[in-house]
DNA sequence: GTGGTCTAGACCACA
DNA sequence: GTGGTCTAGACCACT
């Protein structure tokens, strides 16, 4: 995996491990890596593994057993609703950042589907 | 006006000239308030004021004349294609985040009507 | 039973095992499940069962007859003390605490009396 | 300050800063030692002394203003709620405790009066 | 100057 | 084995 310079790592790393919640990839229950292997396999340091477990418990998407490890929570509707808050808050500010520069629904519509059209056939599959 | 801390300031304030720029609020040619006014205005540090400056000089929207002041570029042009580069990186950047969360594209313009629908009497241009 | 997870569950398990013996349910030269039974009927890893009982011992309020199991010390005067102990370390502990955040003995007092009585009809003694 | 080592140090500075707010010493929108001195004042590393400040904010005691620093929340009703919050939790602990082990409110009242006592002369300074 | 992030490596308690 | 804490020191962005 490759690291964007402007955003700290552990955000990335954590978005990530959302993105796979997300699409199914981990499910509700499933036991995360362990923060040793965590750090190997996205090539980070163990705190900054650490953290993210840690910043995702925080958002209660994430439990820990001591001495046990690390597992996605339990709860269905947390992911459920995980996707769909997400996806709303980009929205959201996706549409005030467009307005404020002068565009109307109509045009940000368009500029979708022409943006959209695109990339099609390029970017689609997501490397992770 | 309030600052999220999740952005750098310098960046917060420059987003909202530039803002003002493209919505005609600021017009090329115009003079831009002092560093010491802008601190105010915007009630950040002069230093901070003094980056946003150097900032906007360095992408090509201001200029300075030694001791006259700061400037909006007389280029239109440059003005104009401001306001659609940022749209263009915008729409990318949120097309992006999109499919990240498995949304296809006729979902996102779903997504958007909805949303445009319960703000559409938008908090548009608050200059602050 | 449930865990707090700020203490450890070896911890939370002996706690609960001493306060059965200081309140009589378990009595002096009483047999303590086995390892396997604890582990079992307090949901915990057997290891940590274990654990329990190594630490109890250490404390000389259990012992262990080996190919037998374990058992309560048949010191009456160990639980006895064993009470006298805890409850003087509690109340030392608590003091402490209280004073350092500006209490006097008079107002802890009060706010004893204050809290007992909203509590006075106590959810005592669930064994699990 | 010497820290015991059944307790985080993090934790145990914490509790230190949260006094020195709760007693008045540090009042509301105070500015707090930066993380370099507070590491240098407690003795601590620079990253526990930053941990602090994190775990304060996430608890409202504190906020952070980029590049200028750490100040005690300006909401004073926070820092006198948190005295309140702080002490209800603790005598609520105490006498599930103590209720626990068999004793019934006027047996606790009894035992901190004769408690306090003891160390009334000895341990009543508070060092730090 | 400030706080935030990251790495490296160590030690400990817990299950 | 697991996660949690701590130290040491570095680098960066922000004000």
């Amino acid at each position: 995996m490759k690291y964007e310079s402007s955003k700290p790592i552990y955000l990335q790393v954590m978005d990530s491990l959302k993105q796979r919640m997300v699409t199914g990839d981990l499910r509700p229950g499933d036991q995360l890596p362990s923060v040793r292997l965590l750090a190997i396999e996205y090539d980070i340091n163990p705190n900054t593994a650490a953290r993210v477990y840690k910043e995702l418990e925080l958002e209660g998407i994430c439990f820990t057993k001591r001495g046990e490890g690390t597992f996605v929570t339990e709860d269905p509707d947390l992911i459920r609703s995980l996707k769909e808050q997400t996806a709303k808050s980009i929205v959201k500010k996706f549409i005030k950042e467009m307005t404020g520069l002068g565009y109307d629904k109509f045009e940000i519509i368009q500029k979708i589907q022409k943006e959209g059209d695109e990339n099609d056939s390029i970017e689609n599959g997501k490397t992770d």
